[in-house]
DNA sequence: CAGTGGTCTAGACCACTGG
DNA sequence: CAGTGGTCTAGACCACTGC
């Protein structure tokens, strides 16, 4: 078949995307341009969380390209895991509610067994309010300083034991109207919860990590000793197009539990 | 084209490879068999970190199937970082020794810049000695109790501050010789040296992460007041085929770096 | 059974590298 | 310029799901 498939111009939405990068030719190919084409859908809420996209036939058919080029754009967004691709089904939106890949982002693992064998972690919220930005959450969240914020301090244990004293900065025009009951009455994972209640996904998230000595108010939260070594982990979380949408300082109990990751 | 490739008569090394299910017919697609021949290739030594294996083409010819099925194959050894692919010159076996990918596996940051402005690290081996694998070292490595490990301990320093102390247990069969000045002497990542030197490739690892509080030994070594909070990294890191070939303890201080993970 | 994603092929052309 | 990886197509068939 003839190439050059990016100027064909039959193709409406590919000479639009073509159109805005006149002056350096900046080759793109075509199931780029069709993983942003769907990228875009995703973020605009075309299709929700744990809903099917429409299948690569159709696709294929709407961006006037074939089902492979579809095919490769879809492969990205699934190593991405914006999508999760079933066999027999179909490819559905991705989900921090689904059994199996729940609490994908936190890596506190008890030292022995599985997280499944400890059952659900225990939530206590200790505060949620609305505050203003201080200068250094208003950087991690790219907002101005001052600008409204929710701030959530809560404490998560295993087994009736304290593990985990968190908390989370949250912008306050994507977040209205949260509160702790909210955040303390959901079952299942908090980042299902601003899927379903405030319709933000979380896609991708950066962590630093510390070890730290506990202070007072965090040694009572956590019961233990003031001084003792706790590991201090800064997450910041971003939406779709590296939107930052959460700021997250929590502080691990490591007796017990370890923070894996996997290198490769 | 006709399909059922994987018992094409002409195809010798798959119908080798399909000869070893014969119960289930557990089928696995082509190109999974094509990786593993080339995978096989690459655990046994055929071709050497930084060198090219055989141009796509020549690899299709040899496993008589379409270049896009090696591709495929290939695209997932990339992703795995076994083998790096460069357009208009070639597919290269992954090593250590690149000045881009150098350090792969640390993932301690300077708390500003990059890594690359603080210089290389300071190595100083406090001790290099042949021991009997203790039992909770065998198990980490997949040894007996008692059977031979190289056992290796030492402080990097940034920028003359001392920062990580760690020790590292390699089994003994596979760095037969290996020492001090060798350890010291190296410039650049210590995996690159075990690759040229003992032809050990690491491409995978685990890490188990703590916070802990100096002892005595540890407080002298790293320049901190004992007590002070350490981050405990515990690594195992693999070569092919998820053989472990190196136990590590790090202790990192954290008043100046962090360690930074992604993720997605 | 139809519809979905998954595999495989054959062939064309493009982008990049080096001699 | 030839050789490499990278993109794209069209079409076939396979494996899996659910009606």
């Amino acid at each position: 078949m003839a190439q050059t498939p990016a100027s064909l111009p039959e193709n409406a939405a590919l000479a639009a995307a073509q159109a805005q990068v006149p002056a350096t030719p900046a080759f793109s190919p075509l199931y780029q341009q069709i993983k942003a084409l769907i990228l875009q859908s995703l973020q605009a809420g075309e299709w929700k969380p744990g809903e099917a996209i429409p299948s690569e036939m159709d696709l294929a058919a709407r961006f006037r390209v074939s089902q492979g080029t579809v095919r490769k754009a879809i492969d990205e967004l699934a190593a991405e895991n914006l999508v999760v691709r079933r066999q027999g089904k179909g490819t559905f939106v991705a989900t921090h509610s689904e059994q199996h890949v729940q609490y994908r982002f936190l890596k506190l693992m008890p030292d022995a067994g599985d997280r499944a064998d400890e059952g659900p972690a225990h939530r206590q919220i200790v505060e949620c309010k609305r505050v203003r930005a201080a200068a250094e959450v208003a950087r991690a969240l790219a907002l101005r300083p001052g600008d409204p914020v929710v701030q959530v301090r809560r404490v998560l244990s295993f087994g009736g034991v304290p593990a985990i004293l968190e908390d989370l900065w949250l912008p306050g025009n994507a977040f209205k109207g949260l509160n702790a009951e909210q955040m303390d009455g959901w079952q299942g994972p908090t980042y299902a919860m601003f899927e379903m209640e405030f319709g933000v996904r979380m896609v991708r998230a950066e962590e630093k990590i510390r070890a730290v000595a506990a202070d007072a108010a965090q040694s009572a939260l956590l019961k233990v000793e003031i001084g003792s070594p706790l590991l201090s982990v800064e997450r910041i979380a971003y939406t779709y197009n590296d939107v930052p949408m959460e700021l997250r300082r929590g502080l691990y109990r490591t007796d017990t539990h370890h923070y894996r990751n996997d290198l490769s």
